[in-house]
DNA sequence: TCCATGAATGGAACGGTACTCCATGTTGGA
DNA sequence: TCCAACATGGAGTACCGTTCCATTCATGGA
């Protein structure tokens, strides 16, 4: 059975396109497509993302973006993808701090990714279950995983290591709480919701719930983006705790790059 | 504005019904519908869940069934909450174990119960970012902070610490694959995709994914099971290292319960 | 005993969705 | 100049969740 694409549609990532220039102005591209996607999504939320608001705001039909994307959860993932991209290139590769920062980075700039991007926490879910060695999950895990090397975690722990990193960094981003699909959530929202939340806590069964109860307090007044670096502190100390930083490792090469 | 159900629609998760004993054989309620949704997703997974599919399995009609739930969604977080109890309560409370085995014990229970049902993954990361403290979560939450609270962790971290391991639980879990939606997955199966993905990486670009590149072979014969207890032991170490256990703290009570 | 009431039901109909199919337009190379 | 392949737009299909409503049925009051 041939699995490759039987159709015309274009191999995921590549661009066939050769050299044929602009063969007229405003051509349709897969490109294209994925950026209206993304303004759709950031503008409207994840339900306005039609086949038919596509071709509404590109001025087209729906055979023309069928030859381009395949389904519409494949430009799903391309659009989570190319946001992806974007965030973990807003901070570079080394940027010569520790390897701890270097982790810290990329944890802030999906989070704030998912901020700027109300859809996005939910997606980075779905491809994350759908498709867990999708391109959006390994662009992730590579990003993570030089650092984690760096950190002088043995060979062998690599993988283990980096997994448990992103596991935790999924959990966590795709946890953020959006106030609504569409608006950028104000201060005031947040702190509206935790209040309700915390009160509703608070009058739960004291035999069923007696941990909620006991936290409720704290939750109230807690801060995401604060709470996710202290989580992240967490995992990093288990990792620097098991694996101690080898001064100097006879047989292995030091941990700077390579 | 009456956010209240202003229709006859159930509240959820109480049960109404006074003692109107059965009023028929073969009464429709919440609770029938409810398991029978999770027989239609076990059996032919996520995408068999319909409505009308539903009707035809209960002999009946939408109307009746929407009499019942509300809607869709509210009726696939009844499922998932009422398979996450039941995975919760396989391990029952405290059995005597030390905090760390109790832990180890609920991940296990989420673990195994995502893998028995093919579309829990997809539904508790759907969940947990839609409606981030709804009951699936509060269950699983309430089920981790007593061991946390057990493990010696100070008042003051508690809601910190127990959420730093949800998200690494839910992070985990939510990526576990299932070759298919339907179909238990066999371990051939499993070890056919990872050896497929496995020679995938190998072959990606050494500049744009080195370190993908060298956890290839890590990958191919790692085990999902064992890796995911990996991480919790990392984690609880980050946790019992930043807050040893205390031998006799003077002003608190000891870890015991309550 | 009978009936009026309202909870509960089954199914037709509605508006919307993703996706397919195909007749047509456009373009670069021979 | 012509043609084959690329590319397009829109009509049509099948299915979805949800609403609406006429009908059934158990039950409490007369």
């Amino acid at each position: 059975m041939l699995d490759h694409c039987s159709k015309p549609a274009r191999m995921t990532g590549m661009a066939p396109r050769t050299r044929q220039s602009e063969r007229r102005r405003q051509v349709l591209t897969r490109e294209r497509i994925i950026e209206t996607a993304v303004e759709l999504l950031d503008a409207e939320g994840e339900d306005a993302l039609t086949v038919r608001a596509l071709t509404s705001r590109l001025a087209t039909g729906s055979g023309a973006i069928y030859w381009h994307i395949g389904n519409m959860s494949e430009l799903l993932e391309a659009a989570t993808d190319a946001v992806v991209a974007t965030a973990l290139d807003a901070h570079p590769a080394e940027t010569a701090g520790t390897p701890r920062d270097d982790i810290r980075a990329v944890a802030l700039g999906l989070f704030d990714a998912v901020t700027a991007h109300p859809w996005l926490a939910a997606q980075l879910a779905t491809q994350f279950t759908r498709n867990p060695w999708g391109p959006v999950t390994l662009r992730i895990f590579e990003r993570i995983g030089r650092p984690v090397r760096a950190l002088g975690v043995p060979r062998a722990d690599w993988f283990t290591t980096a997994s448990t990193l992103v596991h935790y960094l999924l959990g966590a981003t795709t946890q953020t709480r959006q106030s609504d699909d569409t608006a950028p959530a104000s201060a005031a929202d947040r702190a509206a919701f935790l209040d309700t939340a915390s009160s509703a806590w608070q009058e739960l069964d004291p035999d069923d719930y007696p941990f909620i109860r006991a936290i409720a307090e704290q939750m109230r007044d807690h801060d995401d983006r604060e709470q996710f670096l202290t989580g992240i502190d967490l995992v990093l100390t288990g990792i620097t705790t098991l694996h101690p930083a080898p001064a100097a490792e006879p047989g292995e090469r030091l941990p700077g790059p390579e």
